[in-house]
DNA sequence: ACCTGAACACCGTTCAAGT
DNA sequence: ACCTGAACACCGTTCAAGT
């Protein structure tokens, strides 16, 4: 696999983001970490917000699989929801960009989201056959999941959510905890 | 109750946020709405930063009362929840402001977040004792159904729960299931 | 104490060229 | 097709004054 101009203009705002926010990713600073003028990226990109786009996209083409390291099992639906929150505390920067705008008006950007949405889909329905999960329509209860485990997040990134206080929770412990209200909530076998 | 500079400059503020996210908010503009010059702001606020962050202070004092308009009964867990996705909807940049970063950093923001949080935790103690809500330390849940809420009125902004299919789900009827499961799950009586 | 006008460094973006 | 250097408009912030 070749190393382009575009992927070392991705990499290097990638990188940027990481260290200092959105703000911190500057067209000069792209173009001076990956070798080239500060203006080479608009013949790759339509615009600084296309170019964080295309950092958003490659971020949501590699979230899934780190979950994917329980001897080649696929992932359920709480494995894929603990991926989430803790990948969003490694990487908030891109946790932020990925989950903070568009997807409405990307082009590519909006199709990767929906790839990434129809895996947990898939394990909620698998869920749902093995009855650890209720039954109902797949899509709602995913986006119930999806909204936990977003929000849980976003709020501990925030401050929000940390009492510092007996009832101390962080983002894996809201994800458990809805997990076992909606195992309690299935009828009785 | 007097207009003071100070007031006016939070007021722009707040306006052109609404307008044009936090890039529309530029001292410059600010300064013009206000009646004063682009950096009169300075002599009131440390930096644009610390400006914005007055902005989302006052949010967070306005935002509860717009739930009790039922007879003068204390609001429900549930309606706070509800008031809370309303909100976000219809002021979508004042939301992402205040729940997006600080809290932490600034002085009064952190303590006005925390006493708009203490108004929840007393509705869901008040929730719990009446059996509407499941028992357990109610800081806890009360940072679930924060979380929920929260995730759910995010994501809807940036176009990432609106599966535009038959499974579709805006904040409100996320809010509504995640009670229907806490209500499943308690203990038959 | 509060406000103003000029100035500085920086950024996104465009343009006319170069290979 | 891809890249560069100069240039433009704009913004956050600072500073020396004014009242």
């Amino acid at each position: 696999m070749i190393e382009t101009t575009r992927d070392n203009l991705i990499a290097a705002a990638a990188k940027l983001l990481d260290s200092g926010g959105p703000g911190a990713v500057t067209m000069r600073a792209v173009g001076t970490a990956a070798g080239v003028s500060h203006n080479a990226a608009y013949k790759h990109f339509l615009d600084k917000d296309d170019l964080l786009a295309a950092v958003a996209g490659r971020e949501l083409k590699r979230q899934p699989p780190s979950a994917s390291r329980t001897t080649g099992a696929a992932p359920t639906a709480r494995d894929l929801m603990i991926g989430y929150v803790r990948w969003a505390s490694r990487y908030p920067e891109r946790f932020k960009l990925t989950f903070g705008r568009w997807t409405r008006d990307n082009p590519g950007l909006a199709q990767a989201a929906e790839e990434s949405r129809a895996n947990l889909v898939a394990a909620v329905i698998a869920g749902q056959m093995a009855g650890d999960l209720p039954p109902g329509e797949p899509e709602r209860l995913t986006a119930l999941l999806l909204a936990l485990a977003h929000g849980a997040a976003d709020l501990a990134l925030s401050g929000h959510l940390a009492s510092d206080g007996k009832g101390k929770a962080d983002p894996e412990d809201l994800v458990a905890d809805l997990f076992r209200y909606l195992e309690n909530s299935r009828p009785a076998r």
